[in-house]
RNA sequence: GGGCAAGUGGCGGAAUUGGUAUACGCGCUGGUCUUAGAAACCAGUGCCGCAAGGCUUAAGAGUUCGAGUCUCUUCUUGCCCA
């Protein structure tokens, strides 16, 4: 048999295909658009790259073979702190190192085959698009969604930068490894958190997201529902403003918190002790898990509070560790019995635990209780509250604060506004300037963009645009007057959170947008990426699309992304060798079934669990690599054959193998079926053998529509196994010839170098039209007609589809080998479910 | 600590959603071919048993004519939040 080279097929199919769109020009046709998240060029594509793009691939291919206009883009999300290191590294500009990188990485996608329209390419590192990203900017600055705050950041005074929080190792700077200091800047933000109700309430309609995304993103706005409410300071005319989640537990309160920046703490400034509680505090960290972790420190402040409804008793004021100032008012009021992180502090301060939630009668157990109870129950030694549950009380609590004037109920959200400031130079410059009188105002739209200077120092500390000698320096177009631009360049987060509405338009010069369009392509049909980015980046495309609705009436969408699906990671085993470094998988070589040896000195090799594919354990494979070793089809066949695309998939060398071989095997299956000649025809075997293909493709249809394309792949498997069995059967060539045209069709998304080759050679004319559905095939089939005694299977008869019960018990009692059971037993009941099991429930006689 | 998933052969995984458990692939075993190996092809492959048959979806209970699927308890793993 005739061995194929994939490698010409290959070629011959991606130079046949450089223009082609997967579109018609048929203005009736609906449109579908399929997103991959894009890829960040860091040098060569990854398996994790060649998972998601081949998955957005066969989906792609699939909606234009059934009749979609379909918009399949490619680009970069090209701006990012990985260049500027490597720049800084190899002493060149990280312009022209991304650019090198795209053209590697789009040369190794489009070796795979991907039906990508390569004309709608678009960069974010580009002015093109970055011009557009200013003017987005500018229109939510006039539209009350761009604000200048003061924030803490982590500043690594070596580097004179703002570190990312993992970024922070162990308190110090990730490359100075210097003492990380927590630092005031002024930067700037998106309001996101004016959407917090609509991000929140939208998750509702987004029925075509994984559950767990939008739990995930949920559980991330956090909107908890509570109340404001003033202690009087006892003996004092001042007031600590506390909020809570639980104001139905304030009977239960031991103590009141407050943050070590609150105001109280003023009159400790000068007392030693204070201070040195402040340090071990700020020795913690910055993180919520860092606190939750951290001891539960206090410091008695020796004050009270006046309880509001309880005359005469005192609360005593701690400062504690565990308090920010960022939530809520920086103040809190403590219920032991009903919130563990109070009980901890209670127990250490000897505070005393009031239960006030009881869930059975242990009303007064306060001191004997274990740990908090925070479930529901019945409201106890709590006044007015006492027989209300929970849910209830918070009201009728709530409704008494307002009316005594004492405090409100509030809505808090754990979401926060988006630092969108980054002291890089390889990124978006914030197109704001700084005049002279103070004031701070966009630039005007006609000067952008704002582009980066290609001469900069990247090796000195600091921000390279604010070393830079002359860049900061412009004028004010409306007064003319001198004035300093803004130094700070965008967050990448703020590129990927609107490409995908440039996609729609891409070259539009005249605004980010062309609004016809996007009002035609939007919202994305499918975006698949990795779980990685369940939060951010969708979070924030999100608030993306309802701000530009928000500045553009004409805009229908206020959601960016209708379905999505999240596919797993690509893992493969460790390798170390005797020292503990780590080996490339080329680098060792299996000797017997579980051991395996360094090709290099034939030393001992530790071998580690299957892990996702990175770089520093260098438990990676190239892709290219292996394309150009089995093939592009062969790669693709494999990702997508050993796992559900949503779990991780376990890269095998073997397994790339035998997809090879099977792929050559599908190719002499198409040389026999061209080959074949055979003047015997059988009328039933014809139509039966017609009848499993149409049920094939019915079967494949459906496993492409519900993305278990691992599914599809093996039901390839046994249409070839089907296949080649029938080829000796009495059925027409041209019925051969036709079912392995449909089946050909079948393949495409999966394999289109190999389909189109064999489609051309069997003369098939309309390519990229997905076979009917035959849906009388698939109806009218036999059914396999369960027979069972006692609720055990004991035969399984292939019927015709709707047999009645007389009919197939006759059929039971002439020939079945369930037929011994039942003689001389008698039928106590018989259940019959059509189409599906017979149950006789039988009895000794 | 809280929330959410998930647990099926030696391995990756199927199971028309309550109706034949283990499809398909990998691996393994035997055979044909070959000087030999590789490749290719054929056969077998959950466990016990010569067989008839019995047992089996993390463990245990329950609902049901019937449970991998539904309910409860326990255990384990993964992810997210803390």
């Amino acid at each position: 048999m005739e061995r194929i080279n994939f490698q010409v097929i290959e070629k011959k199919w991606q130079d046949k295909h450089k223009d082609f769109k997967l579109y018609n020009n048929d203005p009736s046709a609906k449109k579908f658009y399929c997103l991959e998240m894009f890829p960040y060029p860091s040098g060569k594509i990854h398996m994790g790259h060649v998972r998601n793009y081949t998955i957005g691939d066969v989906i792609a291919r699939y909606k234009f073979m059934k009749g979609f206009n379909v918009l399949h883009p490619m680009g970069w999300d090209a701006f990012g702190l990985p260049a500027e290191n490597a720049a800084k590294l190899n002493n060149l500009n990280p312009k022209k190192w991304t650019e090198e990188n795209i053209n590697t990485m789009r040369k190794q996608l489009q070796m795979l085959g991907l039906s990508i329209d390569w004309d709608l390419e678009i960069s974010t590192c580009s002015p093109e698009y970055y011009k557009h990203q200013q003017e987005l900017f500018i229109d939510f600055y006039n539209k009350g969604l761009v604000s200048r705050k003061e924030t803490y950041v982590n500043w690594d005074p070596v580097e004179k930068t703002v570190l990312a929080n993992e970024q922070v190792i162990n308190g110090k700077g990730w490359r100075s490894n210097a003492v990380v200091e927590r630092k005031k800047l002024s930067q700037w933000f998106f309001n996101i958190t004016k959407f917090s109700n609509e991000l929140l309430n939208d998750l509702e309609g987004l029925k075509g997201w994984p559950e767990k995304v939008r739990l995930m993103q949920k559980n991330w706005i956090g909107k908890s529902i509570g109340c404001e409410l003033d202690f009087q300071i006892t003996d004092q005319k001042q007031k600590i403003k506390i909020f809570t989640t639980r104001p139905d537990t304030i009977f239960g309160a031991s103590f009141i918190a407050v943050s070590v920046d609150h105001e109280v703490c003023k009159t400790f400034k000068d007392n030693p002790e204070f201070e040195k509680f402040k340090q071990e505090c700020s020795k913690i960290g910055t993180t919520e898990e860092a606190l939750a972790n951290a001891e539960k420190l206090g410091f008695n402040t020796q004050f009270h509070v006046d309880h509001p409804f309880l005359k005469g008793k005192k609360i005593p004021i701690f400062v504690a560790n565990f308090v920010l100032m960022d939530y809520g008012n920086g103040a809190i009021f403590g219920c032991p019995a009903h919130d563990q992180r109070d009980f901890d502090f209670a127990k250490k301060y000897k505070l005393p635990i009031i239960r006030v939630v009881s869930d059975a009668d242990n009303s007064n157990d306060g001191d004997k209780m274990k740990e908090a109870f925070t479930g529901n129950g019945k409201m106890v030694n709590s006044e007015f509250l006492n027989n209300l549950d929970v849910e209830k009380a918070k009201n009728v609590i709530i409704d008494k604060i307002e009316n005594i004037k004492i405090g409100k109920k509030q809505t808090l959200f754990r979401l926060k506004d988006w630092g969108i400031s980054r002291q890089r130079y390889w990124g978006c410059p914030i197109p704001m300037i700084y005049l002279e009188d103070g004031s701070v105002v966009p630039v005007d739209k006609s000067e952008l963009p704002i582009t980066l200077p290609n001469e900069v120092d990247l090796k000195s500390s600091g921000n390279p645009l604010q070393n830079h000698p002359t860049w900061k320096k412009t004028t004010d177009k409306k007064t003319g007057k001198p004035a300093i631009r803004e130094t700070d360049t965008l967050d990448t987060f703020v590129d990927s959170s609107w490409y995908f509405i440039r996609f729609c338009s891409p070259k539009y010069e005249k605004a980010p947008y062309d609004e016809k369009k996007v009002n035609y392509w939007m919202s994305v049909d499918q975006y698949i990426g990795g779980i990685e980015h369940a939060i951010l980046h969708l979070l924030y495309s999100r608030f993306f699309m309802k701000a530009i609705k928000k500045c553009d009436k004409n805009i229908k969408y206020s959601e960016p992304f209708k379905n999505l699906f999240t596919q797993g990671m690509v893992c493969h085993e460790t390798y170390q060798d005797l020292k503990g470094q780590w080996l490339y998988p080329d680098e060792v070589e299996k000797v017997s079934k579980d051991s395996m040896i360094k090709k290099l000195d034939k030393t001992k090799v530790k071998v580690g669990p299957s892990e996702s594919m990175s770089k520093s354990k260098k438990n990676t494979i190239d892709p290219e690599t292996m394309i150009k070793q089995y093939g592009a089809d062969a790669v693709r066949w494999f990702i997508l054959s050993d796992s559900p695309p949503e779990k991780d998939v376990q890269w095998s060398d073997t397994g790339v193998v035998s997809s090879n071989k099977f792929l050559q095997k599908i190719w002499n299956l198409n040389q026999l079926v061209l080959k074949r000649k055979t003047s015997k025809v059988s009328r039933v075997a014809n139509k039966d053998f017609i009848n499993k293909i149409d049920q094939y493709i019915f079967k494949i249809d459906k496993s492409i529509n519900s993305f278990q394309l691992n599914v599809s792949i093996a039901q390839f498997y046994e249409i070839y196994k089907y296949f080649n069995e029938s080829l000796k059967l009495e059925i027409s060539d041209k019925t051969f010839v036709e079912s392995m045209i449909k089946i050909m069709k079948l393949m495409i998304p999966f394999t289109p170098h190999l389909a189109y080759e064999c489609l051309s050679n069997l003369k098939c004319n309309e390519m990229n039209k997905w076979p009917n559905i035959n849906k009388k095939a698939v109806e009218n089939a036999n059914i396999n007609m369960v027979i069972q005694i006692n609720g055990r299977t004991r035969d399984v008869l292939n019927v015709a589809k709707d047999i009645t019960e007389n009919d197939i018990e006759d059929l039971i009692k002439k020939d079945s080998k369930a037929k011994k059971y039942l003689v001389d037993k008698k039928i106590i009941k018989t259940i019959f479910v059509k189409n599906k099991i017979i149950n006789y429930i039988i009895k000794n006689q």
